[in-house]
DNA sequence: CCTTTGTGTTGACGTTTATCAAAGATTGTC
DNA sequence: GACAATCTTTGATAAACGTCAACACAAAGG
């Protein structure tokens, strides 16, 4: 085990001392798709990491409305911030997508390592600040852009991101998670996706997207301007 | 100059000696109303502390539309998190609402400290921790609640915050950047402001505003539901 | 005191995107 | 392979906001 949390970003630093006591705080846990973790408001005293499916963290309004804030995907932790916090609760709701297998971490047990290793308070403090940027660009493209642009940055990002697969996008989530996570009704992104495909922009297969036209995706997306970084570096 | 470094909740657990250290590495910064201070996409080495007046974080579409994302407060620092990047770029435009002064720290420096100050560390993870969860509301705000909630909720937290003041709410910010704050163009605040005097929950007299119907505001701005906390708790 | 400039307000109108409803697709399961 | 359940698409309609343009109002400055 101790490879697998060496692998995430946070644990790198560790020497095998430390490692050896987190996987003593750790409890291993597995989830069936759509099993929910934990919900908004519930006292929090672990944090998570994701090795094996996705973990989707989203909030709901009262008329059952849902936004997804981010999804996890293996590597990656989640819900550490909140250790900071006199008694924290969680801001979000966490459910599976897909079969799921993560670790999870005592706060306090964790907090007291991290005052003995200032080279894992850095890593954490790193963490942070990137998830924080990334919260900016997402209000950046909350408010300074509208839907198709939003569609059109991820799609763009995306495929910046995986140019290896040869021009093809694979949304390994679905369609509706995704929506809500670029803030869009199903309804009004498969419209989008549609538009696209008519502008010969794309072309859609199901759940993987073709790009066709690089540019013209571009300019749809390009709004987004000054600060580097597109929407959703992972997810 | 330490009492005020001192009261800023970061600085606050700093002994005299690493107080003087950050004096050292600070300067110190005067500047009129409406004067920018830094423009996102600038090399980021340096971190701020308010002192007077107050500083408007804010991105700008390519088209001009600007987004205020936080407004700072005297006693608060900003840019802080930034620190901790491989190469940071500012993600925001800071420019000044009113006389203001602050003081400025040196990144590299500051972290040199930092390695020798876990209670430090520890402060500003706090620190971070409160901005992640701040934008996650904001967030949530954005998404899940319509423009009308977002005013409401802004009046509910603001007279919560401040009860002392006999019901009056002073907005000391214009109109104009309150609005953009609140990620609303201020042709439809000013019309928000109006429906809610009609009904009969407010009364506004310039850029103060007095609070009539408590409850009925909460109803308005009550969607925001589960996770506690206004939108902007200070502003 | 009267311009001037910035800021807030009001009205008419347009666009984007949500909503509602229903029909197609997919997926998994027995 | 057929059925159910879920996800996705499509169409028609409507609401919430944004946009544009003109106007009021205040503070600043000659």
């Amino acid at each position: 085990m101790s490879s697998e949390l060496k692998q995430s970003y946070l644990f790198a630093r560790l020497d095998e001392e430390q490692i050896q006591r987190v996987e003593a705080m750790s409890r291993r846990i597995r989830l069936s798709d759509g099993q929910h973790l934990f919900q908004a408001g519930e006292k929090a005293t672990r944090f998570y990491l994701v090795t094996q499916g996705q973990i989707k963290l989203y909030r709901l309004a009262l008329n059952g409305n849902e936004k997804v804030i981010e999804i996890i995907s293996p590597g990656h932790t989640f819900a550490e911030a909140l250790m900071f916090q006199e008694s924290p609760n969680f801001p979000v709701n966490a459910s599976t997508i897909g079969e799921t297998e993560l670790y999870s971490f005592d706060n306090t047990a964790f907090l007291g390592m991290l005052r003995e290793s200032v080279d894992t308070c850095f890593r954490l403090m790193g963490d942070m600040s990137q998830r924080l940027k990334r919260l900016i660009k997402e209000i950046d493209d909350l408010t300074l852009q509208s839907a198709t642009g939003r569609v059109a940055g991820f799609l763009w990002g995306r495929w910046n991101a995986g140019k290896a697969n040869g021009n093809t996008i694979e949304l390994n989530v679905p369609k509706g998670v995704l929506a809500s996570r670029l803030s869009v009704k199903p309804e009004t992104f498969s419209r989008i996706l549609h538009n696209f495909s008519e502008q010969k922009l794309i072309q859609v297969h199901g759940s993987s997207i073709e790009v066709i036209d690089e540019e013209g995706l571009y300019r749809h997306a390009e709004s987004a301007g000054i600060c580097g970084g597109s929407l959703s570096p992972d997810l």
